[in-house]
RNA sequence: GCGCCCGUAGCUCAGAACGGACAGAGCACCGGACUUGUAAUCCGGAGGUCGCGGGUUCAAGUCCCGCCGGGCGUUCCA
């Protein structure tokens, strides 16, 4: 007999020899039924593997995480044994789980790629090898062995070899029970056998609801020097249902794209006449962005921020100095060559000229901390394909700020900067935040030990002092200094990185910046960057993804709408716009061309907050239908007066409107 | 950059697998009628070198080649 014990503390006994998948039996028929892997001792194994006498042991169900691991890697297997089947010959990379998925690389025979059609036969074939139910059987290889049964398969054999190479190192360390390299390997049938870490589900007829979703290009290894491979993604559940849901959010997401918003509430359009990655705002997408800045303009005053503004190009010289050309070069546009021999770059980032703005003549510690804000414009030359709507272009407009201070500050303007990012985005109407600290790399870095160490401890302070979520991003800050980067997470859960505050001891250095102490001496003031809305644009977009453009009334172009029911309404309906625009509230007036219904429609389409209708009952009585964005139905004989307070309460307070 | 997909009216898309009767629809726009109380009123009109160039053919949105533009992906050890 072997005892066993189980999450919940108990223990169990079986009979020696027994596996997993016994004990799942024993716990009863809705575990075995549910069963797709085991965790032993904190390992994820096959339910067919053996339980040894003392072991922990939970049975992973198919709709955890872990199950749902298993289902995609088994999938995936899956998909490889079909490609195998359609392309005989076929070279077999990798095929590992992603969030929500998986996705398995090829080299087809004869440099063959796949289409969008051939998913479906790929999807065919799968269903095939999974309506045969073949067991998935774990296999041990030595390295020899390994290499001897995946001849043909480079790709593997690669794999295995680093394995290899890794086990080797793992024995150099002294550590204990890694005698040998083994591999393993699952095995579905006679014509199928994979190179795998596992677990798998015991058989492929407990897979089946999955879908393919797309095929791309990606290279061996991710290196855009080697080979590059045919890959197809997936999405593999545990049950109909679960697949229905995900396939759901998929679509509420595309919903929700801020292209297809930005395109049908004519915000703004990327015209190809002025190229990729670039895009132009339209009257509509002014306003929201005018009002986006003028608030942001309005709290950097507040919080003791100066303003200045930069040109758009320059001098080599500045980004030579400050490096950016040496380390930053394949972002930036080429170069334009003047008729004197200067050469000019359209600036990508804006903090030179700021510090020039310092540098402009000589600063006493009375000055600092100096805190330079910018709505600045750069430019960026991102690869073709990589470029996404507003998140991701080639010309956009930062929020940015430089802050220049002294050692002494540094920990106090941490704080403020942090603080301000965290309750300006939070009047955005975002609230879901985790930070992500990013520390001091290992090898090299600018800065002494003691200013990182300092400027990593503030950081971590402000984070926790608001109980935030940190990550912590141990050696992954810039070598020029740490970092901190404000995620933010969207109504339907999807992260965004959005606001950066980095530190840097580079910058003053490399320009040689100073200012003199009260003690007369020259010092070096270390500087701050940071960026709230990162982009202007990119904001806008993810803004508009979170609202599914319903944007708060403060943000709607267009906050109040007046429909007269009939001509012999109009005036009143005009003489009522007029109060609204007179209380500074965005209205217009639809004259009754169209009948009720239609315009009634159209004024939803566009999201606008508030639908105010004028008929006969309210000419008598001073009064408007109201119809506010997100509710069922309208509200009748409401006074003008407090029409207009609803409207203007909703803009003081920045609420955030439902959705219609 | 590379892979896949796409390019027909301002927009969304049919027509392409089979070359000929194929320049089409809806929305938007313009004109007229309708005068409406809560999510699409009716009638009419205008609008396209079918991305560009070349080729095959008696005949090319449709087949072939090249180019341009757009979208998606490029989520790193089995």
């Amino acid at each position: 007999m072997v005892t066993i014990k189980l999450p919940d503390g108990s223990t169990r006994e079986l009979p020696k020899r027994a596996t997993a998948a016994d004990l799942a039996a024993e716990m009863g028929p809705g575990v075995a039924a549910s069963a797709v892997a085991a965790e032993v001792n904190g390992r994820l194994v096959d339910l067919a593997s053996p339980l040894v006498d003392g072991a922990s042991v939970s049975i992973v169900p198919a709709g955890s995480e872990a199950g749902r691991d298993v289902i995609r890697h088994s999938t995936a297997h899956v998909m490889a044994q079909a490609v195998l089947r359609l392309w005989p010959g076929a070279r077999l990379a990798i095929g590992p789980v992603i969030a929500d998925g998986f996705y398995y690389d090829f080299e087809l025979p004869g440099g063959a790629h796949f289409s969008e059609e051939d998913l479906v036969r790929v999807d065919a074939v799968m269903r095939d090898i999974i309506a045969e139910d073949q067991p998935f059987s774990r296999e041990e290889l030595s390295v020899d062995e390994g290499l001897a049964l995946f001849e043909g398969q480079p790709y593997k054999q690669e794999i295995i070899e680093a394995v290899a190479a890794g086990a080797e190192e793992v024995d150099a360390a002294g550590s204990a029970d890694v005698g040998r390299a083994v591999v393993s390997a699952y095995r579905n049938s006679e014509a199928f056998v994979d190179l795998c870490r596992g677990p798998h589900v015991p058989s492929t007829g407990r897979l089946g609801h999955f879908r393919l979703t797309r095929v791309a290009g990606a290279y061996w290894r991710g290196d855009e020097h080697r080979q590059q491979l045919q890959r197809i993604y997936g999405t593999a559940w545990e049950s109909e249902e679960a697949l229905a849901g995900y396939l759901h959010r998929l679509e509420e997401a595309e919903r929700r794209d801020h292209r297809r918003i930005g395109h049908e509430l004519d915000l703004f359009s990327f015209p190809e006449e002025i190229g990729s990655g670039l895009p132009v705002f339209h009257p509509k997408g002014g306003i929201v962005r005018r009002e986006m800045e003028d608030y942001s303009r309005q709290r950097h005053a507040d919080a003791g921020y100066d303003f200045v503004y930069s040109p758009h190009i320059t001098k080599a010289s500045l980004f030579e100095v400050s490096g950016h050309v040496d380390w930053y070069a394949d972002s930036m546009y080429p170069p334009m060559e003047l008729d004197d021999g200067s050469t000019y770059y359209v600036k990508p980032m804006n903090c030179p000229f700021h510090i020039l703005v310092f540098r402009s003549r000589q600063r006493s510690y009375r000055e600092l901390p100096m805190r330079l804000f910018e709505f600045g414009s750069v430019y960026r030359y991102e690869k073709s394909g990589v470029v996404h709507g507003l998140t991701r272009v080639r010309g956009m407009t930062q929020d940015d700020a430089h802050i220049f201070c002294t050692r002494e500050q540094l920990s106090d303007e941490l704080t403020r900067a942090l603080t301000f990012v965290l309750d300006l985005l939070s009047d955005f109407g975002l609230d879901d935040f985790w930070l992500e600290l990013s520390t001091k790399p290992e090898d090299k870095a600018v800065g002494s030990d003691q200013d990182w160490e300092e400027a990593t401890a503030t950081l971590r302070e402000v984070a926790e002092g608001r109980g935030l979520e940190l990550v912590l991003d141990e050696g992954g800050g810039a070598f020029y200094g740490p970092k901190i980067s404000v995620q933010a997470r969207d109504a339907i859960g999807r992260n965004w990185q959005i606001s950066t505050v980095q530190l840097d001891f580079q910058l003053p250095q490399r320009f040689g910046l100073e200012y003199t102490g009260a003690d007369n001496a020259k010092h070096r003031p270390v500087m701050i960057h940071r960026a709230l809305f990162g982009s202007v644009e990119r904001f806008f977009g993810m803004l508009l993804e979170h609202y599914a453009g319903n944007l708060p009334t403060w943000l709607s172009p267009e906050q109040v709408r007046v429909l007269p029911v009939r001509d012999d309404h109009v005036e009143y309906a005009l003489a009522t716009t007029e109060r609204f625009c007179a209380a500074g509230l965005r209205a217009q007036m639809v004259d009754a061309s169209e009948p009720l219904g239609t315009r009634i429609r159209s004024a939803k389409l566009e999201k606008i907050p508030y639908v105010l209708v004028v008929g006969g009952d309210d000419v008598s009585a001073g009064t408007v239908g109201v119809n506010r964005r997100g509710d069922d139905r309208p509200q009748r004989g409401v006074p003008v007066d407090q029409a207009i307070a609803l409207a203007r309460d909703d803009v003081a307070q920045r609420r955030t409107a439902p959705s219609g």
